[in-house]
RNA sequence: GGGCGCGUAGCUCAGCGGUAGAGCACUGCCUUCACACGGCAGGGGUCACAGGUUCAAACCCUGUCGCGCCCACCA
């Protein structure tokens, strides 16, 4: 947009201006790649779920890939931010469900799978317009062009390619095992997505009869319902107490079963009563016992329904009850027998889903595993060489030790909305042919083993094809018969059937999707010139409570499938917490929205606060007072650019201007300084850095110092040439702190921007300044950085003598080098701005204040009556510090050893502060023999 | 039971081997021609504690105490 510059505003409201440029940087393609010669810069985000709106923890995470993205375009990379969001199964499902209760609509299976995947899309549209205008109000410069979404169909082809090729290598099996079971969805879910809590529960001990009469076994317990599924009571091999019941068997009250007596060196002899109940089908450990002791004849009884309600598997007095009505009948059941032995308080630890906050059940199914040992060994290695780092590094022991000990992934889930498994399920052959002489045999059931027929049935064949079709034509080549006597099942529920196809009707894992984003959302499986150019990205950036769930798995796939890493760093930032330092949650209610933030502050402000806030390594307690700090810095800045225009000051040329006043070759240095640092700090992660240093170069630097120093070579009546000089230096410099706030501030400096000068270019697409191509001078750093020592020090001696701050002072000066005199002549007008004092003829009486600055020794006759007594005290303290650091100076220089094991420079710099304060102690006390 | 992190000014946090820093808050002065969402000046810290290494420690090592988080099958 070449606008031709107006003047800016007295008010600044980041609001309208933030519209308006936002519009225009997506309508223009700033967001999207356009230097096919330059290197590409690429990041993917980390998916928004498609659950509602984003919280504060997104402008985070957004808020730095957006500094990253848009230094880096301005570095003159090939910058791309590939955005999207992430359908998130259980998460969404249950969005939806609730709405659906909440509104009194029919329920998901009163729906039917395809009305209700309808009403869920809906709202994910809706959920993703949010989402996506939330970025956009943050400033985030994502390549729209290219917005993804994991349930795609296009994604879907990646996720079903995985699957075959998984599935062909051996690396995703189907398997009947325990997982942990959510009664509340009615789905496996992951051992990440359990969180355990503490419980103050109990202890129950029950008695159990020794089948041969000669007493009871005490058996201890915190599930008591679990004990109709009991297949056997194990003990210590080494427990003298028990060692002679080991291999008999014992009573199962309320079933009446018998059970046999076991040893495993799984029961602690010293826990609870020394005897275990082990109850397979509900227990991980008791599974893992059942599994070491095959010859025992455990039985494994599944005791509940999917919801968790006692199965036809228990006596009938039970069936039907919830798990809590149970356990207590059975407590109960035991009493009133008599088996009843203690109860004790008991405090330990429950499984519960994360999402539907329900206790887990352990719970015996057949789903899809995938051999993630096998996978995670690459994603180690990739770390530990270094293909790929974590910032901070410490996460990479917490990525290690997970993967070290990774167990299969169950990938499979008992919902609808997600990936559907590419699995069909069909009677094997073997159950066919009986089938079809069963049916030859003019159905007569008594000509086959049916037995036999019934399980060859439930061992259902399986076909993973990428489509129908495939599974068809490997049916027909399995059945050997033609494609045409194939079918598919009406209802995926039903039994198998032979030449009649089931479609598993289970979804995927949503992390199994999300862990192909890095490439599915390039166009894998095609190979396409994106993917080429943008795999593998360069960093992540992320929350480190996904390291798990996501880091690993995108490591694992990526390695897999695309035989390089995904990206070479892994930036983990912190969590954000409230002012308090709680955990921000919707039960707690203090969650904050970054919309009210951005409304109340302008965006600007909250991504510098964000920005600020980033230090490595911790969490982040926002508190809306810094937020407002910043939003008062974004106001400075506007301010100063309001003086600058002015002062026709602004729209200079990107190569620093010829300088000769030391004022403005001082201010050209601290620029290169500035860049210096910022690039640094960008290497280095270390976005606090980043915004320190721009906060304090504009401010304390820039507004304080350079601006207040150059108003009398502005002033009217000044020296024309300086004035031009200076009018181009600080327009160069002006520009440089558009360029460099602009990744964090990116909405007030392409404004100003366009303010200050008629641009060819948006500043968003301007370049960054190349701090080795701008000259620094160290004469006249050191000049200014002795004017800015002179006036403050004479501030603060007029201060604490209170010196009315309007009265300007004449001065002598004693004892000055001949520099300090050119020095004094040449910035004498800043001087009697800055430090109201102008050079005198000679002492009035009255006192004075001397103020010792260097070598000189500064005289300001006070016309009036001057607080000699204050003065003294003024200088007395000011000599007591300076002798104090004379005296540390020197006992450092004396101790034994310093000279020799001290690196020469350190020695050197001590000596010379030694003389230096030395020096000026000795002025100091010059200066009060002279009040006298 | 393992692992990680944190304890520095009233608050939130930088600093991680050479004389204690920032922002906010606080105090005083200033309606000075960009800005009171401002300017100037100032007060405030035995850097959790105890040992050790070192010429030198907030910073490195060991231990203690206090917080927080993650992982782990004690029924």
């Amino acid at each position: 947009m070449t606008t031709e510059p107006t003047l800016i505003d007295k008010t600044f409201d980041p609001n309208e201006l933030e519209a308006r440029w936002y519009a225009h940087w997506e309508q223009s393609g700033a967001f999207r790649p356009s230097r096919p010669d330059a290197q590409p810069y690429t990041i993917i985000i980390p998916p928004p779920n498609v659950t509602g709106s984003l919280h504060i923890g997104h402008a985070l995470d957004n808020t730095l890939q957006d500094l990253l993205i848009r230094y880096h375009r301005l570095k003159g990379r090939d910058a791309r931010w590939v955005v999207g969001t992430d359908h998130a199964g259980i998460a969404t499902q249950m969005v939806v469900e609730r709405r659906l209760a909440e509104q009194g609509q029919p329920d998901r299976k009163t729906m039917g799978r395809a009305r209700f995947l309808e009403t869920t899309f809906d709202w994910a549209k809706q959920s993703k317009n949010t989402i996506t205008g939330q970025l956009r109000r943050l400033g985030a410069s994502c390549d729209w062009a290219n917005e993804a979404f994991t349930l795609d169909p296009g994604f879907n082809t990646a996720v079903t390619k995985v699957f075959v090729q998984l599935y062909k290598e051996g690396l995703l099996t189907r398997n009947k095992r325990l997982v942990n079971w959510d009664p509340e969805f009615q789905s496996a879910i992951s051992d990440l997505e359990v969180e355990y809590r503490e419980i103050d529960g109990h202890m129950w001990h029950f008695r159990y009869p020794l089948e041969d009469g000669s007493g009871y076994l005490a058996v201890a317990t915190t599930r008591p319902e679990t004990i109709l599924g009991d297949g056997a009571v194990a003990v210590n091999p080494d427990d003298p107490r028990y060692t002679h019941l080991i291999g008999k068997r014992c009573r199962l009250p309320l079933v009446d079963r018998l059970i046999p007596i076991i040893a495993d060196s799984y029961v602690e002899a010293d826990f609870g009563s020394g005897a275990v109940k082990i109850t397979a089908a509900h227990d991980f450990n008791d599974f893992e016992v059942y599994k070491r002791h095959p010859d025992a004849g455990i039985p494994v009884i599944n005791l509940m329904n999917p919801d968790a309600t006692m199965a036809v598997t228990c006596p009938d007095a039970y069936r039907g009850l919830t798990r809590e009505e149970a356990r207590k009948k059975v407590v109960a059941d035991f009493d009133a027998l008599g088996l009843l032995d203690k109860i004790e308080p008991h405090r330990h630890q429950v499984p519960y889903g994360d999402r539907s906050g329900v206790v887990i059940e352990p719970y015996l199914t057949d789903q899809w595993y995938v051999d993630a040992h096998t996978l995670a060994q690459p994603a180690i290695k990739a770390v530990r060489s270094g293909q790929t780092k974590f910032v901070p590094a410490t996460w990479e022991k917490t990525y290690f030790n997970w993967l070290d000990n990774i167990q299969p992934w169950c990938v499979s889930r008992q919902l609808w909305w997600g990936h559907q498994i590419p699995a069909w399920y069909c009677a094997t052959k073997e159950a066919t042919r009986l089938e079809v002489a069963r049916l030859a045999a003019g159905g007569a059931s008594n000509d086959v083993d049916l037995d036999f027929f019934w399980s060859a049935m439930n061992q259902s064949h399986v076909i993973i094809a990428a489509d129908e079709a495939g599974a068809i034509s490997q049916a027909a080549e399995y059945y050997e018969v033609t494609e045409s006597e194939i079918s598919f099942a009406p209802d995926p529920y039903d039994t198998p059937k032979p030449y009649m196809l089931d479609r598993d009707p289970d979804v995927l894992d949503t992390w199994f999707s999300s862990a192909l984003w890095p490439f599915a959302t390039l166009g894998w499986p095609e190979e396409t010139p994106d993917l080429a150019r943008h795999y593998p990205g360069d960093v992540l950036v992320t929350g480190f409570d996904i390291i798990f769930f996501w880091v690993a798995r995108m490591m694992m796939q990526g390695l897999h499938f695309k035989h390089e890493v995904p990206f070479h760093t892994v930036y983990c930032h912190g969590l954000v917490r409230d002012a308090r330092g709680q955990k921000m949650s919707k039960s707690k209610g203090n969650t904050v929205d970054p919309l009210t933030l951005i409304d109340r502050f302008g965006a600007d402000a909250l991504r510098f606060t964000l920005c600020a806030m980033e230090s490595q390594g911790r969490d982040i307690k926002l508190d809306d007072k810094r937020i407002e700090g910043y939003r008062n810095f974004a106001t400075k800045l506007w301010n100063a650019a309001r003086f600058a225009q002015s002062n026709g000051i602004g729209g200079q040329a990107m190569a620093p201007p010829v300088a000769t006043h030391a004022v403005n070759r001082w201010i050209i240095g601290e620029v290169a300084a500035t860049v210096t640092a910022l690039d640094a700090a960008m290497v280095a992660y270390r976005f606090d850095g980043f915004a320190d240093t721009l906060y304090h170069f504009v401010w304390s630097r820039f507004c304080d110092w350079y601006l207040e120093l150059t108003k009398p070579l502005l002033a009217e009546g000044a020296d024309a040439g300086l004035a031009a000089e200076t009018r181009a230096v600080a327009g160069w410099a002006l520009d440089q702190i558009l360029v460099m706030l602009h990744p964090a501030m990116p909405f007030l400096t392409e404004e100003l921007w366009h303010k200050l000068g008629r641009r060819p270019h948006d500043l968003i697409v301007a370049r960054w300044p190349d701090a080795a191509g701008i000259p620094r001078d160290a004469a006249a750093a050191a000049e200014i950085d002795w004017l800015i020592g002179l006036i403050s020090d004479v501030r603060s001696a007029r201060t604490e003598l209170n010196v009315p701050p309007s009265a300007k002072l004449g001065y002598l000066v004693d004892g000055a080098a001949a520099e300090t005199l050119a020095r004094l002549a040449a910035n004498a007008p800043a001087i009697e701005r800055l430090a109201r004092m102008l050079p005198a003829d000679a002492a009035s009486d009255g006192g004075r204040l001397q103020v010792v600055v260097g070598e000189a020794t500064f005289s300001l006759p006070l016309a009036g009556v001057i607080d000699l007594a204050a003065e003294r005290a003024r200088l007395e303290k000011a000599r007591a510090v300076c002798e104090k650091e004379r005296d540390s100076l020197a006992a450092r220089l004396n101790s034994p050893g310093f000279a020799e094991k001290a690196k020469p420079e350190a020695v050197e710099k001590a000596r010379a502060d030694l003389a230096a304060r030395a020096a000026e102690a000795e002025r100091l006390g010059l200066a009060l023999a002279r009040l006298d």
